[in-house]
DNA sequence: TGTTTGATTGACT
DNA sequence: GTCAATCAAACAA
């Protein structure tokens, strides 16, 4: 049931990014295994999207793990405070990730109620990119890590979203991308309650 | 070496 | 609705 490392080397980030929506991310840390539902995700596009931290062909200490064939994660510290969590895909050299901005908490609920501080049922324990890194314990420590590994892996349940759930929007919190912040590569499941705002067309 | 800023969240008015 | 928290990456000098 684990998705095998030739899963990510897809090429069209795009697909990848709705591909995604009903798989489930597991973590496993010390033993404490915790897994959730990809509900939401965005896609970044490489060295063409402004909104990358490849664009244009930058490459330095951090965006050299986006270079790396697809199959292993991209974990960054945002704002000084969030770890936000990335599925890098395509090949060598083409820097094309996916943002895990939510998951339904599925497996370790307790767990991950530990981390947050709060209830399952509070759709903010997992929604948006901060919170669901932490429900999960992702921390930098999983930067540049095998998804096909003990640590950190992702499955495929045979969870199903028809095509009218999955929606597309623009993404969040890109302004600085100019143009690019316009395009429609946030993709979610309509109406799910660990979307973070807005959940519903 | 110094300055700016961010793929956000949670607390507070 | 507004706004502070908090720090490493990126880049200018």
């Amino acid at each position: 049931m684990k998705l095998p490392l030739s899963y990510y080397s897809n090429q069209d980030v795009l697909f990848m990014a709705q591909d995604l929506l009903g798989k489930v991310l597991f973590t496993n840390i010390d033993g404490e295994i915790t897994a959730g539902i990809i509900v939401e995700t965005e896609a970044y596009h490489g060295v063409s999207d402004k909104a990358s931290h490849a664009y244009g062909g930058r490459r330095t200490d951090r965006t050299e793990t986006l270079y790396n064939q697809g199959g292993i994660s991209y974990v960054y510290l945002c704002y000084g405070i969030h770890h936000l969590f990335n599925v890098v895909t395509s090949v060598e050299d083409d820097p094309h990730a996916v943002l895990v901005r939510a998951v339904e908490p599925l497996i370790g609920k307790e767990i991950m109620e530990m981390r947050r501080n709060m209830p399952a049922s509070k759709a903010a324990i997992s929604a948006g990119p901060g919170s669901a890194a932490k429900a999960l314990g992702i921390d930098r420590s999983f930067n540049k890590k095998d998804l096909n590994g003990s640590d950190i892996w992702i499955e495929d349940h045979g969870i199903h979203y028809s095509s009218d759930t999955i929606v597309a929007g623009p993404r969040i919190g890109v302004a600085y991308a100019q143009e690019d912040a316009l395009l429609p590569w946030r993709f979610f499941v309509n109406g799910n309650k660990y979307v973070s705002k807005p959940n519903k067309i």
